[in-house]
RNA sequence: GCGUUUGUAGCUCAGUAGAAUAGAGCGUCGCCCUCCGAAGGCGAAGGUCGCGGGUUUGACUCCCGCCAAACGCACCA
């Protein structure tokens, strides 16, 4: 990376410079101490290192010790220039020639990067319970969590996908108990939910379980004993209904180009003894203790604000019990690291979640929790609040407006901390304002440039035609036999557009390593302006070949590092539009 | 009341590790197609970085207090 190239060059000048005795009193320098930063104003440079830190070693003036610095650097064809405590940097031709001779020789690996520490992650997301379909919330987690999988994976790491079902609770009762009244509805009864606002949160009113219901007589027409409810009935209503809600979800998360390695059953967990087993452990190392006929776990030992329970006075399991077995077993399986990535209203389970880890005897800083902030819906400019019940609208009904690619770059652009405003209008316009179109309008146009690159032209006026700029021989040449220095005629001109492409770089190392994806999405639409403008200011297909070459090199170039990030984001990188 | 997160231009958001004049997009206003996609570009206006202290040579950034918003604070999942 250029920055890093600057930063090394400047350091190694300092060792040799403390040598000398030229930085006054400083007699050693370790390195990493300094760090490269943009310039505010791109008249100062490409990039510049404040050295002003070093003056309480050095004992003399930040100036003089840029100044000292700077004369045991190798220039090579890089500018160096001093501005207060500043060293300023210019790249120059060969480092930015080498920068795109990069891209072509790395293609789709352009940008992994290289002598970093990989691990064995397993990242989990969405984990909704399988009771009804997907809100818009879910679809946050859906987008990010799989562009996170696609990142880390790009970055080197092994990456292993899971959703966890919570198949084992008290919903599923309700939902069984609920199909049960669709189903009967269906067979003419006279039946509905409860109009009473607390019993009616013992059901699930939507009418989403009504294809639900006509299914299931399909499948059990003999089966009539609704009334009441026997035990074998409902366990017939509950797994068919789970069985179908399970499909629902699963088929929607591969539409939406969301790929889990597994899907993890809450259930399978109690019956494998697993549960049981982490409380047994709990309970020998004197980890809990019984109050008011439930059994505590002592998690305020380990972090957490107050003990929790873990067996209910009924001796059945609480979420966390199950919970706590599951990330238990993901640390038996073997991986290095946890990443899971919760709904902000999750956040009171970390510190428990945690302690557990901790008091089982594991590593609880190997677990990564990130937090989501929720998603309001903006329609015409108003925000539609996502109450549980009220104005639900599903993530199928999302996709379904605004199309996948639109939906997973929104879902993906925010900082994880903001609550995410999605714009459905905006999310649906075709022009510059909805940063999807921009972004895959960029790379359309550079294709389209691409192409008429070897078309010959019709004039339909007189209709004679005009031979092609170039042969088709002649631009995979240019491609597969790259040469470093083709850019050279355009580098002045396309100094800023070379620096974005040389960014990726530094731009997926970052994204990767704070796990945030929206720097992607920031990056793209940055490259994309810096290339439209590029456009507007340089003619590419011209009579001047060398000319032609260099930056019919920029754009393949441009294409190729969208083309790199937009399949990380899986969002599609259209040829026309 | 306690905890987590957020507060930066009219709107939506960036701002790496504390530094040189606070950055984008949208919106507003003005300009640019006989020429590769104008679904684009160029320019202008627009800011007491929620408020008040503190640390520092230097704070949007770190610390403390306050104000506002969202979300938590179950023997629910």
């Amino acid at each position: 990376m250029i920055k890093d190239y600057f930063l090394n060059e400047i350091e190694t000048a300092i060792k040799k410079a403390i040598k000398d005795n030229k930085l006054g009193e400083m007699k050693e320098y370790t390195r990493g101490s300094l760090s490269t930063e943009r310039p505010k104003n791109a008249d100062f440079g490409d990039f510049a290192i404040n050295v002003s830190s070093l003056a309480r070693f050095a004992r003399i003036a930040p100036p003089l010790i840029a100044k000292n610095i700077l004369e045991y650097v190798e220039k090579d064809n890089n500018e160096y220039s001093v501005v207060a405590g500043f060293i300023n940097f210019k790249a120059g031709k060969t480092l930015l020639s080498n920068a795109i001779e990069e891209i072509f020789k790395k293609d789709t690996n352009y940008g992994k990067p290289e002598n970093v520490k990989t691990e064995k992650i397993l990242l989990e997301y969405i984990s909704a319970n399988p009771t009804g379909p997907f809100h818009i919330g879910h679809g946050r987690w859906a987008a990010m969590g799989s562009v996170l999988a696609n990142l880390l994976k790009f970055y080197g790491h092994e990456v292993y996908q899971e959703f966890y079902i919570n198949d084992a609770g008290s919903q599923i009762q309700k939902l069984g108990r609920s199909l049960a009244i669709r189903v009967r509805q269906e067979l003419g009864e006279d039946i509905d939910f409860p109009t009473d606002e607390i019993e009616r949160k013992n059901f699930y009113p939507g009418d989403y379980l009504i294809p639900v219901a006509k299914e299931f007589i399909k499948k059990y027409p003999n089966e009539k004993t609704f009334e009441p409810l026997s035990d074998t009935t409902l366990k017939l209503l509950c797994d068919f209904a789970k069985d179908y809600e399970e499909k629902v979800q699963r088929d929607l998360l591969d539409n939406f180009r969301v790929h889990f390695d597994n899907f993890y059953s809450e259930l399978s967990l109690h019956k494998s003894g697993k549960v049981e087993e982490c409380v047994q452990k709990l309970r020998d190392s004197g980890k809990i203790y019984e109050k008011e006929g439930a059994e505590w776990f002592k998690s305020s030992e380990y972090g957490d604000d107050q003990d929790r329970v873990i067996k209910k006075a009924d001796g059945s399991n609480t979420y966390l019990t199950a919970d706590i077995a599951y990330h238990i077993d993901k640390l038996e399986r073997g991986f290095d690291r946890l990443i899971n990535i919760w709904g902000a209203d999750h956040h009171g389970y970390v510190a428990r979640v945690k302690a557990s880890i901790e008091a089982l005897g594991y590593d609880p800083n190997k677990l990564e929790v990130l937090l989501g902030q929720l998603v309001n819906l903006v329609i015409n400019g108003n925000e539609v609040r996502m109450g549980k019940r009220k104005n639900m609208v599903t993530l199928e009904d999302l996709i379904d407006e605004v199309g996948v690619d639109a939906t997973r770059f929104w879902m993906s652009m925010r900082n994880i901390d903001t609550t995410l405003d999605f714009d459905i209008e905006l999310a649906k316009t075709n022009s510059d304002e909805n940063p999807v179109f921009y972004v895959q309008y960029a790379h359309a146009r550079a294709c389209s440039i691409l192409r008429n690159a070897v078309e010959e032209k019709l004039n339909t006026e007189t209709g004679e035609k005009t031979p092609a700029p170039m042969t088709k021989a002649e631009l995979d040449e240019l491609i597969n036999n790259y040469k470093a220095e083709t850019i050279l005629p355009t580098l002045d001109t396309a100094k800023k557009l070379i620096l974005k492409l040389e960014e990726y770089k530094s731009m997926i190392k970052t994204s990767a390593e704070t796990r945030q994806v929206y720097t992607i999405c920031r990056y793209v639409q940055e490259l994309a302006s810096e290339f439209h403008s590029f456009y507007n200011s340089n003619r590419v297909i011209s009579d001047d070949k060398e000319m032609m070459r260099a930056r019919l090199a920029l754009v393949i170039g441009v294409k190729k590092v969208l083309r790199n990030a937009l399949n990380i984001l899986a969002v599609n990188a259209p040829e026309k539009m």
